[in-house]
DNA sequence: GCCGACTACTTGTCATGACGTGTTGACAAC
DNA sequence: GTTGTCAACACGTCATGACAAGTAGTCGGC
């Protein structure tokens, strides 16, 4: 199984069979795989080597290990989507924001928590608002589960003499949520801009999100703008890629 | 250092206690971390102990190690912005394809290598064209180099009905690229749709892009659609998720 | 002065051995 | 039939030891 003088390490080429087994079907996707006790026998390794090969692969996010189970193949993730379209006016007055449209669609019990915070705008939040670092910004920052899991981090960020006054400083925001209360202030939202990018979780984010090892996340910042250009909000998501699947969607002139 | 008692792994603590020294600074990019064998002088702990801390570190993509020389803190890769505007028709007419305008606008010395073959549509494919499964579909396999330097793959594919005869099916697509000729034989383009998503690199994939560990890919499939909304083009992007941001950009309603 | 060999230092790989902790199922006690 | 105990087995953690291989600087020979 094991070419000792090919030059490739030990743990690599064992690592290229299993994921060559969990790719080709052999392991299906759920399966265990064979004990580390097991691989030791059937490559003639030590057992450091054959879970340096697991290790490989499950920073691919290929398999999970389970203490005192086993490790498993990973099953491919059920896949929800964020259109576009949802961001429409009519969907606002609809629903009391874009998250319960999504749950609404997908069929799963959606509920968030918000913390309600002030802070003064770093050189990234100044940026993106147009605004002077320093300048004092409300920032919501929400979690949102479904079916009580953790499945998004949104911070939202709004320069604060756009919000003094209104439900967008109270944890319930009412119906449409932020935006239509932007709007009922007369600051009509004219465009959207998002900026998609993805890294590895930090320790803290995977823990909230039970991310499983090799499963990076998706971030997110939307800014949306007044009909004059002016930034009004800018929103910070960070969401578990093996989840979600972003579409976007624009005529070609 | 090091708290036994604590429940917490002692590799862990040692990654904490770095990764708390880089964000902080105390590390700062580009700089080298102390040799393992300083570590496990420092942290009392044995040799295994610290690679493992630093095996953590690097799966988060904080550092790389380079055999000989040591480990290094990633500095911050400069991160090339995808608008969307970059699909204009104008700027078709101006450029010989989207990355070359990039390029333009980037100031690196761009190059592609394109590989044309043929295949049937597997589900996917089927599914995003419109097709059935089976029928011939044109492949233009793409790698796209920055300064010689491996940036970008795609991987575009049209049912073969609508390149027969066209320069699609040539290694040089001639001025304006594919979305170029598709308009001359009467198909105009539509709309566009993009599907994001990000995940880790396959082994595969990371050797072509030079990946470091910890850095994950964003996957991007553009559909091309007809003014009927019938599909022309579908086109799997990967890039390197250290090295590119996308933006997307539209009116409220 | 130049260049090669040598050496010290670095990370990479692998084996052996030990103990800890979570999971599961068999089996006995109730 | 239910429940509690326990052994077997799984992965998690950690130490020790060894050799391989890449890097960079030193030093001697030329």
């Amino acid at each position: 199984m094991i070419d000792r003088k090919s030059g490739v390490p030990a743990f690599r080429q064992v690592a290229a069979d299993l994921r060559e087994k969990i790719v080709s079907g052999e392991f299906s996707p759920g399966a265990k795989l064979p004990s580390e006790h097991d691989l030791v026998d059937t490559y003639g390794v030590s057992r450091p080597t054959v879970r340096e090969a697991v290790d490989v692969l499950r920073g691919e996010g290929l398999v999970t290990s389970e203490h005192g189970r086993g490790v498993f193949v990973r099953p491919p993730a059920s896949i929800q989507r964020i259109a576009r379209s949802r961001l429409s006016r009519e969907a606002r007055d609809r629903n009391r924001g874009a998250f319960l449209a999504d749950a609404a669609a997908s069929g799963f019990t959606p509920s968030t928590s918000v913390k309600i915070r002030f802070e003064s705008a770093d050189t990234r939040a100044a940026g993106h608002l147009a605004i002077d670092e320093g300048v004092e910004v409300t920032v919501r920052d929400r979690v949102m589960r479904a079916d009580g899991l953790v499945v998004q981090l949104a911070v939202s960020r709004l320069p604060r003499d756009l919000t003094r006054g209104t439900a967008i400083e109270d944890v319930d925001t009412g119906p449409g949520g932020t935006y239509a209360r932007l709007e009922e202030s007369g600051r009509a939202i004219g465009s959207f801009a998002e900026h998609v990018g993805a890294r590895m979780p930090t320790p803290a984010e995977a823990t909230q999100l039970q991310l499983a090892d090799g499963v990076p996340v998706i971030t997110v910042t939307r800014v949306a703008y007044a009909v004059d250009g002016t930034p009004l909000e800018m929103n910070d998501m960070t969401l578990p890629a093996d989840r979600y699947e972003l579409s976007y969607e624009w005529p070609a002139d």
